[in-house]
DNA sequence: AGGCGCTTGTGAAGGCGTGCACAAATCGCG
DNA sequence: CGCGATTTGTGCACGCCTTCACAAGCGCCT
């Protein structure tokens, strides 16, 4: 899903500190080990085992010592990582520090709801534009902003810049959205519309399609089901509560 | 995400005809493929190639077919696979013939999004039920479907089987819902609260996190940021689009 | 100060997925 | 009927990621 160079030209270190070349696996990660850290600080924790860390993210402790060993070592043998230096670390990787604004073009359901998200704001990421290309959209207010004319997205662009475009309109508008966010600077892009995008190589793209995981699901549902036709019934007893950590 | 047994169990063909023991790399893929697949049969197409279909899907060709090949042979050397009967070989894989219920719980921002998402019923999903544990939005009607209070869950559940559960709830709630779906027999969660959920190892979760995207996205900003520092300028021309077809 | 238990960081092995390159197969045409 | 163009299906090698297992390091207790 991406073809970028990373180029480490070790000794150039300019303003940023030669930048860790981090495996795609482990960046995919750091989100989620994130929200656990600040989970744990909330409820005062001042340190965390590998173990208690990877229970509460979901994975297993060794792959997450070794992703945080990629970025440095944040832990201290005996005792632990220290979780707000750790939460401050992965801020920094992930560029979090810097309150990135998004927009959201297409301001059908999932548009209106993405613009609505709470989680978005909470994370460092700033809703500063929502667009359509409905002029019978265009004034409607949605938690406090209101939708512009998608010809307004180049005025946006130059007064405040846009870090990741967000586009939620049908698949035939996608393609269409895409070259204009490119055409005014953005290089990051998030695709809710179920259709495949042509972008530069500069450009990072992330595909999320709702109905994708439906059918994901749908797969081992069927899968499933031819299973328990066979000998060694599976049954469908539930109750055995796998303890995994809260 | 998921560490379920497939259990080949040769030989013994019931009613389904040996499921085939599928890479969940594999899987993944098949709904962009069934997609693409549609969006040719309705322009026309009888057969495609794979370098056809792989530009279409946005895929490598040798992996499209590396794939294909997984499910059985249904393309024709000279000629490349016929459409029709690929479609349909891939739904009968994915058990979209099934015509799954689902059910949404929670119906904030998102849950709302989704009840009216129409990408599922175009794909064989029947969103049969809406629930929420807010009685001020129980009654409230979204896509002509009244929203249930969670409670009358174990009642819907007996007269429609459920084949997935839905949860946009706030992770607070996440766990207990996903528990109670467990306890109706729902076997197929798709997550889109923002925490680890923990179940018997018979159900499958799908996790969705917007904000978990849009970090991921950040982090290549901030990479891409750094780099741009480094002699050798990437500059910022846009225009040179990339051919990959539309 | 010394030893002991605990936890991190990492070398190595194994598995999975990707992509190349080519043999096998099919169609159409002379 | 045979040949060439075309396209599938796949053996193989490479690289990434995961997982195990253990040495190195740190704090605490005696």
């Amino acid at each position: 899903m991406s073809q970028q160079r990373h180029g480490s030209t070790p000794g150039e270190a300019g303003d940023v500190p030669a930048f860790p070349d981090l495996p795609e696996a482990t960046i995919a990660r750091l989100p989620e080990y994130l929200r656990a850290l600040h989970h744990l600080a909330e409820a005062g924790a001042e340190t965390v085992s590998s173990e208690g860390l990877a229970a509460a993210a979901g994975v297993n402790s060794a792959k997450l010592r070794k992703d945080l060993s990629h970025l440095g070592s944040y832990g201290t043998r005996g005792v632990g990582y220290d979780v707000a230096l750790l939460v401050d670390q992965i801020e920094y990787i992930l560029g979090l520090d810097k309150n990135r604004a998004v927009c959201v073009v297409g301001v059908g359901n999932l548009g209106h709801a993405l613009a609505g998200y709470a989680g978005f704001a909470s994370r460092g990421f700033r809703v500063v534009a929502l667009f359509d290309a409905d002029h019978g959209k265009v004034g409607e207010v949605i938690n406090g902003m209101a939708v512009r004319h998608i010809d307004d997205l180049e005025a946006v662009a130059e007064q405040e810049s846009i870090a990741i475009g967000v586009i939620a309109t049908p698949p035939t508008a996608a393609q269409a959205v895409a070259d204009l966010l490119v055409a005014v600077g953005v290089t990051s892009i998030l695709n809710f519309a179920p259709c495949v995008l042509s972008v530069p190589p500069n450009v990072d793209v992330r595909k999320v399609d709702l109905a994708i995981e439906l059918q994901i699901l749908s797969f081992h549902e069927h899968r499933k089901a031819s299973l328990t036709a066979l000998p060694g019934g599976v049954g469908g007893s539930a109750g055995d509560q796998e303890a995994v950590g809260s």
